[in-house]
DNA sequence: AATTTAATTGATAATGATTATCAATATCAA
DNA sequence: TTGATATTGATAATCATTATCAATTAAATT
């Protein structure tokens, strides 16, 4: 099976359940249309409104269960690592990148550093690993958190 | 207050708690001696046993209680960020370091690059945050599983 | 199209880690 | 020693996620 590039996420979708021997249903295809609808990062009970907007009869099982799918389809990944609930979001189209994370406003950046990943890379070979990935959250305060933190050190 | 490079776990935390009006008692004591006696990655449930071997009365609450205490007085940190319980690692004495992650098997490698830290700085500035830490975990296959994996895809 | 088979669903219970509650107890400054 | 206050362990509560299960639905086969 060759994924084609014109090949939808609905498409891709069908074929890894057909593949797994998964029926395509209408409540994961409620599930689907509710997270393509919605960029950024989703907790499943974000995916279980939205998907309630679609069907109200939705379980919120459901959405666990078909979120799961989806990411293991490739749709969707782990966003943040942080304590709470796990956020999803978008991986089709959307390629690899870290988050830094303002601890003061909740704020997240998202970027790519080529070098840090070239340096990650040789780790992996240094241990003679094989990569599978990584994870990492750069923890911080934005240019308006420290300034507001810095007023009120100043003026106790 | 200034913490002497003399000052001992023991008398960091005993200074720890006095300064936010806190008192040092014996359940506290023995889950501080608990932690201690063992190095690597801790879960609490890990602490509790060790706790209960000095003092068979200790109770959990009291375990989940005192190791933030002991984090937040700078003796232990979070260790990992996958699923499951948290596990603590000591900080006292024992640097910043990254782990690498083998799935396969589990085992954790410790390793610290300064070129991925500095990189890390240098995006803390690109976007005007004021730093406090990060998190990263590389996650792969180690040697050892890879070459299992292998041996298992040539004979199906 | 009807039948068969197996996967799926939503409600609900269960789980696992952590936190909150609270009456009884321990600590420590005075 | 006393007395105000912090602490304890047991237990209940919470939160995100998974497991269970009887009823339903999707596809494969007649
Ligand atoms: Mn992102
Ligand atoms: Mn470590
Ligand atoms: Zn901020
Ligand atoms: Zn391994």
């Amino acid at each position: 099976m060759i994924i084609n590039i014109n090949m939808n996420e609905r498409e891709i979708f069908t074929s890894f359940l057909k593949r797994k021997g998964l029926k395509m249903t209408q409540p994961r295809e409620t599930v689907l249309q509710a997270f393509l609808a919605h960029e950024g990062h989703l907790t499943t009970e974000d995916i279980l409104h939205a998907s309630r907007m679609i069907d109200a009869s939705i379980g919120q099982a459901t959405v666990f269960r078909t979120m799961k799918l989806i990411a293991e389809a490739g749709l969707a990944r782990d966003a943040c690592q942080d304590d709470g609930p796990r956020k999803y979001e978008h991986a089709y189209l959307h390629s690899h990148h870290d988050h830094l994370h303002c601890i003061g406003c909740g704020k997240v950046i998202e970027f790519f550093d080529p070098d840090i990943e070239q340096a990650q890379e040789a780790i992996f070979k240094q241990y003679g690993f094989t990569a599978i990935g990584h994870r990492m959250e750069l923890q911080g305060l934005c240019a308006e958190c420290s300034a507001q933190q810095d007023k009120t050190r100043t003026q106790p």
